[in-house]
DNA sequence: TGATTGTCGACTAATCTAATCAAGTTTCTA
DNA sequence: TAGAAACTTGATTAGATTAGTCGACAATCA
């Protein structure tokens, strides 16, 4: 039931963007501040930036900022994005729902969807301020 | 935040010994009902065994059956003793922690630690007699 | 123009997952 | 007591995933 480094690398790096400096950090600032490898970091950003949590600026004093407010930042929506569903089991997937064999009279389901349900419902009523504020 | 199939198979394993049938089953007869691949199952029932959760008989005739009360068998438990922790991040595991460099002023621990305490809630409060009767 | 910084795509080493296989050992039953 | 049924053990493997690395390129600004 492990969370993969995608999703905390990127969900460290929007901490670290989301914290006191305004303007732009690099990819480097960002890289030390939370120990993310650079070339590793580089990719997270990218998909972050596709996914329109973040926004750069290429050149000299470029780099990245959020493009939204933390508020409207859920750590669900960004796990999701990053490392796929956050069912334990394809049965229950709300967003990739696979079927199985077993599935009518399987006696484990109901337990994966409660699973499923407490994370998620965790994990969709937390925003990126919630986090940087310690509302948790 | 996937279960792996080695948690699932020896679930259904259990749930399967757990049944009406009274004897021992074969390896045979419980890869068929759960389709599970026979000599992959025999890995998993040899962890239940050594776990003490099943019991084994050989020969003609011979097979496995539960070695406790269906009441007995904790499902947070059986995970963690086939798949290992229960939680999403080292940092926050209680069977097995591993300390992390930015944990000390860490914003992102204590959401960790609200996953791992809903899952492991839900899994440790819950029996295979749970399962086996729809309580779930 | 040249230094700086982001962008993109390909590549790789290591690990894990999900099996599979082969060669036993034990036990039952005919 | 032979021999088949059934469990036991350890080795091996193909494929996927993870976590990262690398190199060339594009944009920006002093």
């Amino acid at each position: 039931m492990k969370i993969s480094s995608r999703g905390e690398y990127a969900l460290r790096a929007l901490i670290c963007l989301g914290g006191k400096e305004t303007g732009l950090q690099s990819i480097g600032e960002i890289s030390e501040k939370t120990l993310v490898p650079l070339n590793y970091l580089e990719q997270l950003l990218l998909q972050l930036k596709r996914n329109g949590y973040v926004q750069s600026k290429r050149g000299v004093n470029g780099g990245y900022k959020l493009s939204r407010d933390p508020e409207e930042i859920v750590i669900g929506e960004v796990i999701r994005n990053l490392e796929g569903p956050l069912a334990p089991m394809g049965c229950v997937s709300v967003t990739s729902y696979e079927s199985c064999p077993l599935e009518a009279g399987c006696l484990l389901k109901p337990l994966w969807a409660r699973v499923r349900d407490n994370i998620a419902e965790l994990l969709d009523r937390t925003t990126l301020r919630d986090l940087l504020e310690g509302n948790v």
